[in-house]
DNA sequence: AGGACTCATTGATTTGCGTCAACGGACAGG
DNA sequence: CCTGTCCGTTGACGCAAATCAATGAGTCCT
């Protein structure tokens, strides 16, 4: 299951599981009886760059978090593939699969070297089915995903290669407020995945930004006039917006 | 909110509200209680071809369920719009965007005249939070129509054009065991949509597929050769083939 | 019957972007 | 030092599919 360069180091489950799933802030609602009971059935893994979490077509035998690194969900096809999502910690990996035995619609490999929390499938199923704190941050973690897919898919829709790579660009920049000058976040054949092109386009349309006062030298980016790229890639947070895993705390008694 | 030709007819809530719920067969889970609480806040709804049910950015004042019908979700932007996905019954529409009072990323439209079940948004959120059956149904609603995206968004990633009208009509044809001719389910232009291709795109590349085995007359499908068809447009469940909802059922006690 | 729709088809043309290929810089290892 | 490999850039080319445009076929309405 796990072909790696370097083997992976698995970590003693218990305590260490059971305090990092403590510290994610989308799970503080859920009673620390649960976390540690999902603890106990879990363990962490330590997947060096490269690494395939899983194969598509494979039915889950655990449910993965990932808790540190980032990992790309790739759509597979013969012998190709095209990437579909990037997961950035904390979060649940394809949760969907897990819930309803389903097999993997995608391969999941580790871009930055990834730290993963693997509980049992089932243990993790029946502990959604018990507690109601712990389904609801599920169901946040699903619908904030949901929504990100969709995202994903108006993007690539109702833009351009060129329009995708400026609004990329102007997020990056609103990102780092009064800074002229940063890095790109990762190589840039990761941003034309990402964007859904290939890295020639994404080689032939930067040059072209400058019009709009993006200019790239190297891996940094120079906002040279963030109002002029603003007006040329405006900002749309019904597409570059970024949602938070947000759930609900559970409630009970009186219906009225 | 609702621009319909017609005026919506809105029955009394109540009683018809109540039985449409309990006939749904994800829903069975939820005990009448919750489901009569919901119905005292909702509204059914019918509502014309062509009635925009909500609009792009709007914040959700209901939880919408889709009872018969089909509508369809549209990205906008400026006037032009493209077709994200159409939505069949039964199903929640949009629950992510409802869950964490978001704005909805896409306008909803009726495509076949439509039944919907409206929920006040607060009553449902509140529902969801006080229920864990309710919980777990909406979970796996939610789940079901991730993996439908991601589903959507492997298909329009790694086939061509052709490849999705060839896999849509074996799709369609499987549908239909031993028939060698049937109706096209809608429109050809909702097919195109639907595929993420032009009518005129679809109009061209109908003729060649009956080099494959296929052949559309009109709106009618026959299916000249089904084992060259399946050939040249193997089916994947990966990809053509559909969940249903199917939510896990509360349990509680024991942990061991 | 005759307009006025919408839907589908077909043709001609354009174009965005992918593909193929060659090349240069940065690094690492023997 | 030279030689591999990886990444990015640039050029030439091709192609799938969109766009623009015109023409039937079917249906509804008056």
């Amino acid at each position: 299951m796990y072909q790696a360069s370097a083997q992976p180091l698995s970590l003693p489950s218990g305590a260490s599981a059971l305090e990092a799933m403590q510290a994610i802030d989308w799970l503080s609602g859920v009673s620390t009886d649960t976390l540690s009971l999902l603890a106990e059935r879990s363990v962490v893994l330590r997947l060096p760059k490269g690494a395939q979490i899983f194969e598509q077509a494979e039915t889950p035998g655990f449910c993965q978090m990932l808790l540190a690194g980032t990992i790309e969900l790739l759509a597979v096809r013969d012998s190709e593939e095209t990437l579909v999502e990037v997961l950035q910690p904390v979060d649940l990996v394809l949760p969907a699969a897990v819930l309803g035995e389903l097999p993997y619609l995608v391969r999941a490999r580790v871009r930055d070297e990834a730290t993963l929390l693997l509980i049992q499938a089932d243990a993790f199923r029946s502990a959604v089915a018990r507690d109601h704190a712990l389904c609801l941050a599920v169901l946040a973690s699903q619908a904030t995903q949901f929504r990100r897919q969709m995202k994903l898919a108006k993007a690539v829709r109702l833009r351009s290669a060129e329009e995708r790579i400026g609004s990329f660009l102007v997020a990056l920049a609103l990102r780092h407020p009064g800074e002229a000058r940063m890095r790109l976040p990762v190589e840039k054949r990761h941003i034309a995945s990402q964007l859904g092109m290939t890295r020639e386009t994404l080689s032939r349309a930067l040059p072209t930004l400058a019009r709009h006062g993006l200019r790239i030298e190297g891996d940094t980016l120079i906002v040279e006039d963030l109002a002029a790229a603003r007006g040329a890639f405006p900002f749309d947070p019904l597409i570059d917006g970024r949602d938070p895993i947000k759930p609900m705390l559970p409630r009970q008694g009186n219906p009225k």
